[in-house]
DNA sequence: GTGCGCTGTCGAAACGATTCGACACCGCGG
DNA sequence: CCGCGGTGTCGAATCGTTTCGACAGCGCAC
């Protein structure tokens, strides 16, 4: 193995001047410079890692803590973690993937030995155990996602109260005066899943500013659940035009149930999703939809994580802006031609429930 | 930070008994391996890593090399990074993340700056042009599919000829006698991708083996050259009765065009895929399958690279056994009730091609 | 001419572990 | 009583960098 006094002796400096061309800490003559780069380039030298890490108390090295067991839609992770990656990459670092599975003893396991810098780390729950490890632990992290109590730590997501809003606003714009949020399972609000709960929140606030007639109604899982609940949500609520759905699973049986039911999408029933693309653009029909983005957020965790490394100041809570990809589930409103479960007369928009 | 005199000091020992205690490379007596044990214990001590392995030339790393942009089915690739970094720390290591996208240059960096002990390679290409550099390299590489000349090489992948030998059985056991083998896009097998290539010649030659008329067809990426592929197939072969499909994004798009061109399956076309069971089971009909043992590999490949570290002697090649999951599109034989596209008296079987 | 500040380089001391040879101690046999 | 082999522990060297303080050389102002 090549070291730094092998390149050193070659470009007749001494050891430390070596170093300082490498890091740039200290100016250093271009002759000398140049003389000690081509030196590098011909033994073709490479630092030790450990030698440096425990030198300078820098492994140039972060942990990305990952849920490896399916559950988040896995090609989404996937390109998150590429670009989590890549973008490492670019700042001269490497990832170490740590999985969820570790649990807290993997995080103190890779901060105690000097293993990482720094720990980005997805999938975090509104209660999570974790979080007290991390404030704890003294290195610089970046969660993907809200905990109940964010204070102290940097934190980056989708922003999902304005995706709520968003979904709404496009709706409203189509005309549509009636509409439902056809939202994640009961357990996932119940176990305080801060996302959901922020996508109803900006979806009610959304309708209620507009005037409009909202209802959130969760969708258990399962392909029948999926295809009663529409059948229910529908029969209730005949001046029901335009849905949002945010339940990546269930969107294409609740796609399906809709058009099982009678309803043409987009020509009875306009529907918006916030799920991946890939989801969005497989349906039966492609769905207009607000999709996560992976990359921004793979990204963007790397860079705070950067600045907080190189001890610059850092936002808490970095909320990326929803971006809504038109497809062909979205049309204007029109009254409907023919009743539809509920007798005619009926036809007011009284039907439509407002979200208690 | 809590270092390992501090420990030493604690339990009254110098601090190589301390290591010695942790590796366990010299005897220590009962008593003060228990009182050094508990000093690390109260104190929370874990060696520094960059110490470590600057000492003891071990990182106690091993790189993962990934395809992260999509193309390979991403869960199964999700599945094989899940099964080697669990395995990789039943075995006290961690796994660094290396993008295929780095290419050489990043087999360069982590092999030379002493990041990892050893590395694990997905997406082994036939021509690969990091085979002749991970034999330079001298780090322990153990490699996820088959180059052309893997001698001195450690490899390890699903037995594709195996593969396509299980499939020709179990249509032969069903009773079929004339098969096609829908393939890889053309320019799969050009580029000389090994697997494609090994699946087609098992099954040709279990065909020929049991006398079976067969013949291998590639198949045009896009769902309407995998229609129009199957309409001519099914034109001008009308006494096939079982396929073989080893082209996972067309699968779907071929089950389709089955039903399509008024074949049922299984009743008048039997299919057997070789792709992720997660595609088998939600195609239109669920396909019985050979899937990728991408767990199996995973930690195989962990396994393998252990043995080597270790400098114990493993094989060359491990060639995992395919395993054939029963589903709903293959029956037994039954000759067709109504004619298909050929006139009723060619139904003699002469109309099955035999491949070239 | 002396002193001062600036630039560029060097030497040596960390950093925190591992590992090898040395050696103290013990029980035992001669 | 002495020496011997085996066991358990220690001390010191080593791994390859980084970084801090020192300092040589230089130009410039006083």
């Amino acid at each position: 193995m090549v070291k730094i006094t092998d390149v050193a002796r070659r470009a007749g400096v001494s050891p430390s001047t070596v170093s300082y061309v490498l890091s740039g800490k200290r100016t250093i003559s271009a002759e000398t410079r140049q003389r000690v780069e081509e030196s590098i380039r011909e033994l073709g030298y490479r630092p030790h890692a450990g030698a440096r890490a425990l030198a300078s108390s820098r492994s140039n090295v972060l942990a990305l803590v990952m849920p490896l067991r399916p559950g988040v839609h896995v090609p989404v992770q996937m390109q998150f973690a590429a670009a989590v990656a890549t973008k490492a990459r670019a700042h001269d670092h490497d990832v170490l993937l740590v999985t969820q599975e570790e649990g807290e003893e993997g995080l103190r396991r890779v901060a105690n030995s000097a293993l990482v810098d720094g720990l980005i780390v997805m999938d975090v729950q509104m209660q999570d155990a974790r979080i007290p490890l991390l404030r704890a632990l003294g290195l610089p992290s970046v969660l993907i996602g809200f905990p109940a109590r964010a204070d102290e730590l940097t934190c980056i997501d989708l922003d999902f109260t304005a995706t709520g809003e968003r979904c709404v606003d496009h709706l409203a714009e189509l005309g549509h005066r009636c509409v439902a949020l056809l939202g994640s399972p009961p357990e996932v609000y119940a176990r305080g899943t801060g996302f959901a709960q922020r996508t109803a929140a900006g979806f009610t606030s959304a309708a209620r500013r507009r005037g409009m007639a909202s209802t959130v109604v969760p969708v258990e899982p399962g392909r029948d659940a999926a295809r009663r609940t529409v059948e229910r949500l529908l029969r209730e609520q005949p001046a029901l035009s335009a849905l949002v759905v945010h339940n990546e699973p269930a969107l294409g049986a609740l796609v399906e149930a809709f058009q099982r039911a009678g309803m043409a999408v987009p020509e009875e029933l306009s529907v918006v999703a916030v799920c991946p693309d890939e989801v969005a653009e497989n349906a039966a029909v492609p769905v207009s939809s607000v999709s996560i983005p992976a990359v921004e957020v793979g990204e963007g965790a790397v860079e705070l994580l950067m600045a907080k490394l190189a001890d610059r100041d850092v936002p808490d809570a970095t909320l990326l802006p929803p971006r809504l990809t038109l497809r062909a589930s979205t049309a204007p409103h029109r009254a409907p031609a023919k009743p539809r479960y509920a007798p005619a007369h009926a036809r007011d928009g009284s039907e439509c429930l407002t979200a208690p």
